[in-house]
DNA sequence: GTCTATAAGACGATAGAC
DNA sequence: GTCTATCGTCTTATAGAC
């Protein structure tokens, strides 16, 4: 059904263009990543490349979204909290793996602010989802949290993003193992 | 006595161009700010700026550093540790002021995990610098925390940059409550 | 759908006059 | 110390052939 249609066969090769381009970035690393290098790196000529995606923006923006179903970070969490903590925990361990992923979407979360930017949207989307999840897992823990839920799921992807920061500055922070430390010291606070 | 010397008016001079600039970006904003503009809005050619400043990243980095300068965190923090919060969170306030030295800041710090960055050592020392503020304040609290103190140090820190970039996005977000409640849930933590 | 070719511009940096 | 002028590079985007 949904691989019918005039567009099937476009969509197809643009998903495996993407993968590819996934693929790039995350090993070779964004060093200021040009549209050039991405085609060369797929073996497409920059024109081709662009041909699937409309400007460098939205084919950056794409990689980023793409990244995030591999991580299956569009999906529902875990219901248990503590394997919502867990899968957590994992893709941050796994951002360690990919500097060049890490460097692209902090790069971009920057250049998002402008309105007009197509991760714009993007990042909005994201970071909502991302704080509804923490939310709803912070709802299965010991009640009453120290903090109202919204500004404490604010706080953990305000850490997460920041330790990316600091994990590109200086390769040696641990951002798996900090995030985890926080996350536990959450889940055991509260009002007795 | 260090104000003599051959050097003493190009430092001068240098010193009130970077001024200006800074006043520049953080009302005007940086909007990919180029040197021209920067150049053009402290009435200098180009190349004048440049005369000062041997590059363009050297000029955003001094124009961090200056600002760090101005917002006295070059300074040790004050001793009790609530001044300590406080003029951490007023910082954090002033910086919804300025968004054009928060793009700047956040920016660069991508920009500067390239270890040849002249903001390499820049950012690195004012982590350094800042987490050791947060554990000597941490140090005169209750003790013992949920968490060693540099991790703690880390997280306050991540959870700083980490609202800017969720700030820049999102303008209604706000930093300085969101840091304060943190701080505060810090500063009255601890097993009994 | 993919290419070549090129437009069209921005930018940082430098040379050299004054 | 400050300027003008220019170089050289890199970039995205598009036009048009196939």
């Amino acid at each position: 059904m949904s691989q019918r249609g005039p567009y099937a066969k476009g969509v197809a090769k643009r998903e495996e263009i993407l993968g590819r381009a996934l693929e790039i970035v995350a090993r070779q690393g964004y060093r200021g990543a040009s549209v050039q290098v991405i085609a060369d790196a797929v073996g497409l000529s920059q024109a081709g490349l662009l041909h699937y995606f409309g400007s460098k923006e939205e084919l950056f923006t794409a990689i980023l979204r793409k990244r995030d179903e591999l991580d299956h970070l569009s999906r529902a969490a875990p219901s248990d909290p503590r394997d919502a903590r867990d899968a957590f925990v994992q893709v941050i361990a796994h951002n360690s793996e990919v500097p060049g992923l890490v460097e692209l979407f902090s790069r971009l979360a920057v250049e998002a602010a402008d309105p007009e930017h197509p991760a714009h949207a993007y990042f909005l989307e994201r970071g909502e989802v991302l704080r509804e999840t923490i939310v709803a897992t912070l709802a299965q823990l010991r009640r009453p949290p120290a903090l109202p839920p919204e500004t404490l799921a604010r706080i953990v992807q305000a850490a997460a993003d920041g330790l990316q920061l600091q994990w590109l500055l200086d390769p040696t922070v641990d951002m798996a193992a900090t995030m985890e430390a926080l996350l536990n010291a959450l889940a055991q606070e509260g009002h007795p």
